[in-house]
DNA sequence: CGCGGAATGTACATAGGTGTCAATTACAAA
DNA sequence: TTTGTAATTGACACCTATGTACATTCCGCG
């Protein structure tokens, strides 16, 4: 019988890494890490369940790509906006906020999906409080910069930082 | 051979269906919904597995009954607050944050582990939808009733209630 | 052509979860 | 003490997951 695979990279030869990585993904994203298994994410890409462990040793090495895209898609590019030139303050607050709504250099999704995460796995979330840290610090440092004193920066990075979080939370409704 | 369960209640006769409530309670925030299984539970609570079926019908009815509790303790007592008499606003406003920072009267825990759980099952996420309306709803129409214009109590009201989900998914890394 | 390795598949062992059923236990009231 | 019933249990059937071993296929390259 034929298999009536239509999609993309009809190559013959599927599966690579970044295939498995990128069904990791959104299992993680829209249903949480329990949803991140290799059988069912081998049916969805239509491959055998076992070649999985030609591209990774083992799930949990899978886990671990997942968590290093995750401060890849948000940290990184936060702190790296908090550190962008601007003329003024508010074009430096603009460079940070616009990270923060701009999907290609904050994945809320992926934020909100690895806070879950970390609710059940307590080297996630020392990673999470890691980067909460490191966020809030690039931010706080930015404030100062602009001459703000350290208390008066400290209490406007969280509000800043506190609200994103909070946007993150509510708006994840919509898939 | 004998069971050295050497714990409290020793009456021979232990289950109840508010125990396994509590237990998948705790499971539930600390681990996530994917944790509440009859196994381990019964396990933690020193029974046998299928003694559960006694009290539950099934899985999904201990479920459903922990999604009725999260209700219990969070919108039931927040619409609450947001109607009490206060003689100012500034006292109204402090029931309505006074009831978000009490454990007894906003379970933040519950909160956050219900929004994870929405993640993966739609059902939850309509139930999340709602109640996050229903809330709003409250606190809009307790600005409009000290004399907020409706468009400004619609702002306030959204404001006050963003920084409090974010507050409390931030803040779920203490245990 | 045919060889070698990249990529996939089949089969197996192991583990853990749900739910049913027919016994069995502990307790309380008669 | 007997008896009814609330609560518990072990054995069973079934499903789904991980990971290993070994065989197999496809493809490029000499």
């Amino acid at each position: 019988m034929e298999k009536a695979h239509s999609t993309e990279t009809e190559t013959g030869w599927r599966g690579s890494r970044e295939g498995w990585l990128e069904a990791a993904y959104g299992a993680l994203v829209n249903e949480g890490i329990d949803a991140v298994k290799i059988k069912p994410l081998a049916e969805s890409l239509r491959l055998s369940r076992t070649s999985f462990y030609w591209f990774f040793d083992t799930r949990d090495a899978l886990l671990k790509a997942l968590a290093d895209m995750w401060e890849a898609r948000t940290t990184t590019s936060l702190t790296r906006a908090a550190r962008d030139y601007a003329e003024t303050e508010a074009e430096a607050m603009l460079n940070v906020i616009g990270c923060f709504l701009r999907p290609e250099t904050f994945d809320a999704k992926l934020e909100f999906a690895m806070r879950g995460w970390g609710l059940k796995d307590p080297a996630i979330m020392a990673r999470i409080v890691e980067a909460d840290r490191i966020r809030l610090e690039a931010l706080t440092q930015m404030l100062e910069r602009w001459g703000h004193p350290p208390q008066d920066a400290d209490v406007r990075a969280r509000t800043i930082y506190l609200v994103q979080i909070g946007y993150i939370s509510m708006r994840v409704e919509e898939s």
